[in-house]
DNA sequence: TTTTTTGTTCAAAAAAAATTGAACTTAACT
DNA sequence: AGTTAAGTTCAATTTTTTTTGAACAAAAAA
């Protein structure tokens, strides 16, 4: 079963505590645990890791790690390093709080934020169609409120990306 | 059933778009669907409902709206008010931002903060389990980084309250 | 060339989360 | 007292999400 001499190095306590711990960070997040997981392990490993590295260590599929690696690549969270083997795609953790809120921001929190921006002008055009003064006062203010919310995200959300940037 | 509240575009009442807007904002937000819709219809609606309402007009079982009601509740999103029927319990939608997102960090956000910070002292007493100093110092610092980002996760949460809260 | 290694895709299975509904509690009314 | 209306709880069901694994593709090695 293997054909090489190569001994994989041994999962520590340290690192199935921080693979646990980002486990729960990714569920915090919404992500899928073994997305948290795949970095908890390169978060732990000095070293870069490959694929197969992954689904050995953490007993996952080979479709959880590849489908895992590519949404932490997309966030940002793990890039590609050169490594010994030529063959094979190497690992690592990306570490700046930085990259990874503003990875995470654009990738999950932008687009709903977009497609809420959408259905608020589309609600805005009903209000037209609300001919009772009471009724139509009610919902103007309601449109004013969910607006101030949205000026307040808009505003919110480069702000904390300055204040992480630092 | 749903009366669909869904996907018709451009015919539907400006409450059922309402409470599709806070279906969608409630999933954004890791809570459920029929919370969200319980707050779009309160949200939606001019007067008070009762319990009984918000099973008729959106559908959903009796333990689904007392459920959904109780995590609105303790979120700071919904209010009882006094109405006309002493028997029934009536219901309105908080619409101020401070509550709303003070709520959600205190209910959703902290305890998750809280266990992790519990869980980042355990892995720091692993480390002194560790013997060989290159691995030591490897480990020492990924942990220092987990501090750096809990200690910004902790200035960025009352500065976002307080920035909301004006 | 054919074989082997590496990685992706996606339908099906498993797991997790939300929802239901019936049994139960509580409190008001007769 | 008993009856009724309002609301809660939670085991069972339904729905949604995640994970698997086998088929497939790409590219290097033999």
């Amino acid at each position: 079963m293997h054909p090489d001499g190569h001994t994989q190095p041994e999962t520590l306590p340290i690192d199935q505590r921080l693979i646990s711990f980002f486990r729960d960070g990714a569920k915090i997040a919404g992500l899928p645990a073994s997305v948290g997981e795949i970095y908890g392990l390169l978060f732990a490993s000095p070293k870069p890791l490959t694929m197969a590295d992954l689904v050995e260590r953490l007993g996952i599929s080979k479709g959880s790690a590849s489908q895992g690696l590519k949404m932490l690549r997309t966030l940002g969270a793990v890039r590609d390093v050169e490594y010994d083997n030529e063959r094979k795609a190497y690992f690592e953790a990306d570490v700046e709080l930085k990259k990874l809120v503003g990875g995470f921001i654009r990738e999950q929190v932008r687009p709903h934020i977009t497609s809420g921006t959408q259905k608020l002008s589309e609600l805005e055009n009903q209000l037209e169609t609300i001919g009772e003064p009471e009724l139509h006062s009610f919902y103007e203010n309601r449109i004013k409120i969910i607006k101030r919310w949205s000026g307040k995200a808009n505003l919110v959300l480069p702000l904390l990306q300055k204040f992480l940037g630092e």
